[in-house]
DNA sequence: AAGATATATTCCCATATAGCAATATGTATG
DNA sequence: CATACATATTGCTATATGGGAATATATCTT
Protein backbone atom coordinates (compact mmCIF):
# COMPACT_ATOMS: atom_id res chain seq x y z
CA UNK A 1 0.00 0.00 0.00
CA UNK A 2 1.22 3.48 -1.15
CA UNK A 3 1.42 6.08 1.55
CA UNK A 4 -1.70 8.59 1.45
CA UNK A 5 -2.04 10.74 -1.42
CA UNK A 6 -0.58 14.02 -0.91
CA UNK A 7 -3.99 15.34 -2.04
CA UNK A 8 -6.27 14.20 1.01
CA UNK A 9 -2.97 13.70 3.56
CA UNK A 10 -2.48 17.17 4.95
CA UNK A 11 0.54 15.06 6.28
CA UNK A 12 1.80 14.41 3.36
CA UNK A 13 0.79 17.68 1.79
CA UNK A 14 3.53 19.92 4.13
CA UNK A 15 6.01 16.83 3.35
CA UNK A 16 7.43 18.63 0.57
CA UNK A 17 9.22 21.41 0.87
CA UNK A 18 8.09 24.13 -1.34
CA UNK A 19 4.82 23.47 -0.33
CA UNK A 20 5.72 24.64 3.26
CA UNK A 21 7.78 27.46 1.45
CA UNK A 22 4.43 28.65 -0.21
CA UNK A 23 2.73 28.08 3.01
CA UNK A 24 5.14 30.98 4.36
CA UNK A 25 4.78 33.02 1.51
CA UNK A 26 1.30 32.99 2.14
CA UNK A 27 1.27 33.60 5.96
CA UNK A 28 0.50 37.63 5.95
CA UNK A 29 -2.96 37.77 6.03
CA UNK A 30 -3.63 39.06 1.88
CA UNK A 31 -4.34 37.02 -0.84
CA UNK A 32 -1.35 35.98 -3.48
CA UNK A 33 -2.09 35.59 -7.09
CA UNK A 34 -0.44 32.86 -8.65
CA UNK A 35 2.34 34.53 -10.18
CA UNK A 36 3.49 36.70 -7.20
CA UNK A 37 4.38 33.28 -5.84
CA UNK A 38 6.18 32.53 -8.65
CA UNK A 39 7.83 35.56 -8.71
CA UNK A 40 9.01 34.33 -4.55
CA UNK A 41 10.07 30.94 -5.48
CA UNK A 42 12.63 29.19 -7.78
CA UNK A 43 10.19 27.25 -9.76
CA UNK A 44 8.48 27.47 -12.82
CA UNK A 45 4.36 29.06 -12.98
CA UNK A 46 3.32 25.24 -13.52
CA UNK A 47 5.05 23.60 -11.01
CA UNK A 48 3.35 26.61 -8.40
CA UNK A 49 0.25 25.83 -9.72
CA UNK A 50 0.28 22.56 -8.91
CA UNK A 51 1.49 22.95 -5.85
CA UNK A 52 -1.13 25.20 -4.89
CA UNK A 53 -3.66 22.65 -6.10
CA UNK A 54 -2.53 20.50 -3.64
CA UNK A 55 -2.72 22.45 -0.58
CA UNK A 56 -5.96 23.70 -2.02
CA UNK A 57 -6.91 20.16 -2.29
CA UNK A 58 -6.52 19.58 1.38
CA UNK A 59 -7.99 22.47 1.95
CA UNK A 60 -4.83 24.52 3.57
CA UNK A 61 -5.55 27.11 0.69
CA UNK A 62 -8.32 29.07 -0.87
CA UNK A 63 -8.72 30.23 -4.22
CA UNK A 64 -10.72 33.08 -5.99
CA UNK A 65 -10.94 34.34 -9.30
CA UNK A 66 -10.87 38.27 -9.66
CA UNK A 67 -10.26 39.30 -13.84
CA UNK A 68 -7.63 36.82 -15.02
CA UNK A 69 -6.09 36.38 -11.80
CA UNK A 70 -6.70 33.49 -8.86
CA UNK A 71 -6.05 34.63 -5.80
CA UNK A 72 -5.05 32.37 -3.15
CA UNK A 73 -5.34 32.55 0.45
CA UNK A 74 -3.96 30.53 3.51
CA UNK A 75 -6.39 28.60 5.80
CA UNK A 76 -4.29 27.52 8.09
CA UNK A 77 -6.40 26.32 10.39
CA UNK A 78 -6.37 22.72 8.46
CA UNK A 79 -2.69 22.63 10.04
CA UNK A 80 -4.47 21.77 12.96
CA UNK A 81 -4.70 17.82 12.51
CA UNK A 82 -0.53 18.55 12.34
CA UNK A 83 -0.69 20.59 15.59
CA UNK A 84 -2.52 18.02 17.38
CA UNK A 85 -0.74 15.33 16.75
CA UNK A 86 2.69 16.46 17.54
CA UNK A 87 1.39 18.42 20.41
CA UNK A 88 1.15 14.73 21.91
CA UNK A 89 4.84 14.15 22.15
CA UNK A 90 5.18 17.95 23.79
CA UNK A 91 6.88 16.24 27.13
CA UNK A 92 9.32 14.96 25.26
CA UNK A 93 11.39 18.18 25.24
CA UNK A 94 8.97 20.24 27.41
CA UNK A 95 9.83 19.19 31.58
CA UNK A 96 9.09 22.61 33.09
CA UNK A 97 5.46 21.68 34.28
CA UNK A 98 4.59 18.40 36.23
CA UNK A 99 1.08 19.40 35.21
CA UNK A 100 1.49 19.59 31.50
CA UNK A 101 3.41 16.39 31.41
CA UNK A 102 1.31 14.39 33.49
CA UNK A 103 -1.65 15.69 31.44
CA UNK A 104 -0.24 14.21 28.22
CA UNK A 105 0.76 11.15 29.61
CA UNK A 106 -2.27 10.17 31.07
CA UNK A 107 -3.92 11.11 27.49
CA UNK A 108 -1.35 9.19 25.42
CA UNK A 109 -1.53 6.27 27.28
CA UNK A 110 -5.63 6.11 27.96
CA UNK A 111 -5.00 6.65 24.08
CA UNK A 112 -3.24 3.32 23.67
CA UNK A 113 -5.09 1.45 25.98
CA UNK A 114 -8.30 2.33 24.36
CA UNK A 115 -6.86 1.21 21.07
CA UNK A 116 -5.57 -1.75 21.98
CA UNK A 117 -8.53 -3.38 23.73
CA UNK A 118 -6.73 -3.56 26.79
CA UNK A 119 -5.23 -6.54 27.81
CA UNK A 120 -6.59 -6.31 30.82
CA UNK A 121 -3.42 -5.41 33.27
CA UNK A 122 -1.44 -2.47 34.02
CA UNK A 123 2.10 -2.56 34.25
CA UNK A 124 3.85 0.22 32.58
CA UNK A 125 7.86 0.33 33.33
CA UNK B 1 13.60 18.34 -8.04
CA UNK B 2 12.17 15.76 -6.22
CA UNK B 3 11.16 15.62 -1.92
CA UNK B 4 13.90 15.92 0.35
CA UNK B 5 14.55 11.73 0.93
CA UNK B 6 12.41 10.14 4.15
CA UNK B 7 15.43 9.23 5.86
CA UNK B 8 16.46 12.91 5.86
CA UNK B 9 13.64 15.10 6.29
CA UNK B 10 11.83 14.58 9.62
CA UNK B 11 8.82 16.10 7.79
CA UNK B 12 8.92 13.25 5.19
CA UNK B 13 9.26 10.81 7.45
CA UNK B 14 6.13 10.91 9.23
CA UNK B 15 4.37 11.93 6.07
CA UNK B 16 3.88 8.11 5.99
CA UNK B 17 0.62 6.91 7.98
CA UNK B 18 2.17 3.66 9.21
CA UNK B 19 5.48 5.42 10.72
CA UNK B 20 3.03 8.00 12.86
CA UNK B 21 1.27 4.51 14.08
CA UNK B 22 4.55 3.08 14.40
CA UNK B 23 5.55 6.09 16.80
CA UNK B 24 2.09 5.90 18.76
CA UNK B 25 2.89 2.45 19.51
CA UNK B 26 6.23 3.10 20.98
CA UNK B 27 4.96 5.98 22.71
CA UNK B 28 4.94 4.60 26.47
CA UNK B 29 8.28 4.89 27.41
CA UNK B 30 9.55 1.64 27.29
CA UNK B 31 11.58 -0.21 24.39
CA UNK B 32 9.79 -2.29 21.92
CA UNK B 33 11.24 -5.17 19.90
CA UNK B 34 10.62 -5.15 16.36
CA UNK B 35 8.19 -8.56 16.74
CA UNK B 36 6.31 -6.68 19.22
CA UNK B 37 5.60 -4.27 16.89
CA UNK B 38 5.10 -6.61 13.85
CA UNK B 39 2.01 -8.13 16.21
CA UNK B 40 0.10 -4.37 16.36
CA UNK B 41 0.42 -3.59 12.39
CA UNK B 42 -0.91 -4.83 9.37
CA UNK B 43 2.28 -5.32 7.48
CA UNK B 44 4.89 -7.99 7.36
CA UNK B 45 8.36 -7.73 9.47
CA UNK B 46 10.22 -6.78 6.77
CA UNK B 47 8.16 -3.59 6.14
CA UNK B 48 8.45 -2.53 10.01
CA UNK B 49 11.53 -3.04 9.66
CA UNK B 50 12.40 -0.14 6.96
CA UNK B 51 9.92 1.87 8.61
CA UNK B 52 11.74 1.52 12.10
CA UNK B 53 15.00 2.10 9.76
CA UNK B 54 13.52 5.50 8.17
CA UNK B 55 12.54 6.75 11.67
CA UNK B 56 16.45 6.30 13.09
CA UNK B 57 17.95 7.64 10.33
CA UNK B 58 15.63 10.72 11.24
CA UNK B 59 16.25 9.75 14.91
CA UNK B 60 12.92 9.74 16.19
CA UNK B 61 13.97 6.48 17.35
CA UNK B 62 17.31 4.62 18.57
CA UNK B 63 18.02 0.90 18.45
CA UNK B 64 20.05 -1.16 21.08
CA UNK B 65 21.07 -4.88 20.37
CA UNK B 66 20.00 -7.02 23.36
CA UNK B 67 20.66 -10.75 22.23
CA UNK B 68 18.47 -11.08 19.26
CA UNK B 69 16.56 -8.80 19.50
CA UNK B 70 16.71 -4.90 18.46
CA UNK B 71 14.95 -2.75 21.20
CA UNK B 72 13.93 0.69 19.68
CA UNK B 73 12.86 3.89 21.98
CA UNK B 74 10.83 6.49 20.65
CA UNK B 75 13.03 9.67 20.52
CA UNK B 76 10.14 12.25 20.27
CA UNK B 77 12.25 15.61 20.91
CA UNK B 78 12.92 15.26 17.31
CA UNK B 79 9.51 15.85 16.08
CA UNK B 80 10.13 19.26 17.78
CA UNK B 81 11.07 21.07 14.14
CA UNK B 82 7.61 19.67 13.21
CA UNK B 83 5.88 21.33 16.36
CA UNK B 84 7.85 24.50 15.86
CA UNK B 85 6.73 25.28 12.63
CA UNK B 86 3.19 24.22 12.88
CA UNK B 87 3.13 26.64 16.15
CA UNK B 88 3.71 29.63 14.30
CA UNK B 89 0.09 29.18 12.65
CA UNK B 90 -1.57 28.40 15.93
CA UNK B 91 -3.24 32.27 15.62
CA UNK B 92 -4.94 30.54 12.81
CA UNK B 93 -7.19 28.59 15.12
CA UNK B 94 -6.63 30.23 18.94
CA UNK B 95 -6.67 33.84 18.22
CA UNK B 96 -9.91 34.90 18.82
CA UNK B 97 -9.97 38.53 17.30
CA UNK B 98 -7.99 38.42 14.04
CA UNK B 99 -9.13 38.53 10.42
CA UNK B 100 -9.12 34.89 9.23
CA UNK B 101 -11.88 33.90 12.34
CA UNK B 102 -14.09 36.40 11.24
CA UNK B 103 -13.64 35.97 7.69
CA UNK B 104 -14.79 32.10 8.81
CA UNK B 105 -17.52 33.17 10.88
CA UNK B 106 -18.95 35.02 8.08
CA UNK B 107 -18.36 32.05 5.84
CA UNK B 108 -19.89 29.86 8.11
CA UNK B 109 -23.00 32.53 8.51
CA UNK B 110 -23.85 32.70 4.98
CA UNK B 111 -24.21 29.50 4.48
CA UNK B 112 -26.52 28.88 6.99
CA UNK B 113 -28.23 31.46 5.41
CA UNK B 114 -27.93 29.57 2.12
CA UNK B 115 -29.27 26.44 3.68
CA UNK B 116 -31.90 28.32 5.32
CA UNK B 117 -33.59 29.68 2.50
CA UNK B 118 -33.86 27.06 -0.46
CA UNK B 119 -35.92 28.50 -3.12
CA UNK B 120 -39.26 28.73 -3.31
CA UNK B 121 -39.82 26.96 -0.48
CA UNK B 122 -39.96 29.22 2.36
CA UNK B 123 -43.51 30.34 1.51
CA UNK B 124 -43.25 33.89 3.62
CA UNK B 125 -40.02 35.49 5.50
C1' DA C 1 -11.27 40.59 -33.64
C1' DA C 2 -6.49 40.06 -32.51
C1' DG C 3 -2.95 39.95 -29.46
C1' DA C 4 -1.38 39.89 -24.60
C1' DT C 5 -1.51 38.15 -20.07
C1' DA C 6 -2.52 34.87 -16.18
C1' DT C 7 -3.27 30.43 -14.86
C1' DA C 8 -4.36 25.57 -15.40
C1' DT C 9 -3.71 21.25 -17.67
C1' DT C 10 -1.47 17.65 -20.31
C1' DC C 11 2.45 14.98 -21.68
C1' DC C 12 6.61 13.20 -20.55
C1' DC C 13 10.51 11.76 -17.74
C1' DA C 14 13.15 10.72 -13.67
C1' DT C 15 13.05 9.38 -9.09
C1' DA C 16 11.36 7.90 -4.57
C1' DT C 17 9.06 4.64 -2.11
C1' DA C 18 5.95 1.04 0.09
C1' DG C 19 5.35 -3.66 0.20
C1' DC C 20 6.07 -8.63 -0.51
C1' DA C 21 8.99 -12.68 -1.19
C1' DA C 22 13.25 -14.50 -0.74
C1' DT C 23 17.47 -14.48 1.33
C1' DA C 24 21.18 -13.09 4.41
C1' DT C 25 22.93 -12.21 8.98
C1' DG C 26 23.23 -12.67 13.62
C1' DT C 27 22.05 -15.00 17.98
C1' DA C 28 20.30 -18.44 21.16
C1' DT C 29 19.80 -23.14 22.35
C1' DG C 30 19.70 -28.07 21.91
C1' DC D 1 27.75 -28.15 15.44
C1' DA D 2 22.73 -27.86 13.92
C1' DT D 3 18.65 -25.78 14.13
C1' DA D 4 15.25 -22.40 15.40
C1' DC D 5 14.44 -17.62 15.99
C1' DA D 6 14.74 -12.36 15.28
C1' DT D 7 15.81 -8.95 12.33
C1' DA D 8 17.89 -6.80 8.28
C1' DT D 9 18.72 -6.63 3.43
C1' DT D 10 18.02 -7.46 -1.43
C1' DG D 11 15.35 -7.94 -5.61
C1' DC D 12 11.36 -6.83 -7.62
C1' DT D 13 6.94 -4.42 -8.82
C1' DA D 14 3.56 -0.95 -8.78
C1' DT D 15 2.56 3.60 -7.90
C1' DA D 16 3.03 8.48 -6.63
C1' DT D 17 5.07 12.59 -7.54
C1' DG D 18 7.79 16.81 -8.87
C1' DG D 19 9.25 19.39 -12.63
C1' DG D 20 9.74 21.27 -17.30
C1' DA D 21 7.82 22.01 -21.95
C1' DA D 22 4.02 22.54 -24.58
C1' DT D 23 -0.62 23.55 -24.84
C1' DA D 24 -5.29 24.88 -23.39
C1' DT D 25 -8.39 28.20 -21.32
C1' DA D 26 -9.93 32.37 -19.72
C1' DT D 27 -9.71 37.24 -19.38
C1' DC D 28 -8.02 41.81 -20.48
C1' DT D 29 -6.59 45.42 -23.74
C1' DT D 30 -6.36 47.77 -27.96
Amino acid sequence: MARAATTTDVFNAIAEPRRREIIRILDDGNEWAVGDVVARVNIGQPAVSKHLGVLRQVGVVTVVKRGQNRLYRLEAAQLRPIHDWVKTYERYWNHQIDRIKERAEKKAMDRIARENTPPAHNSKK
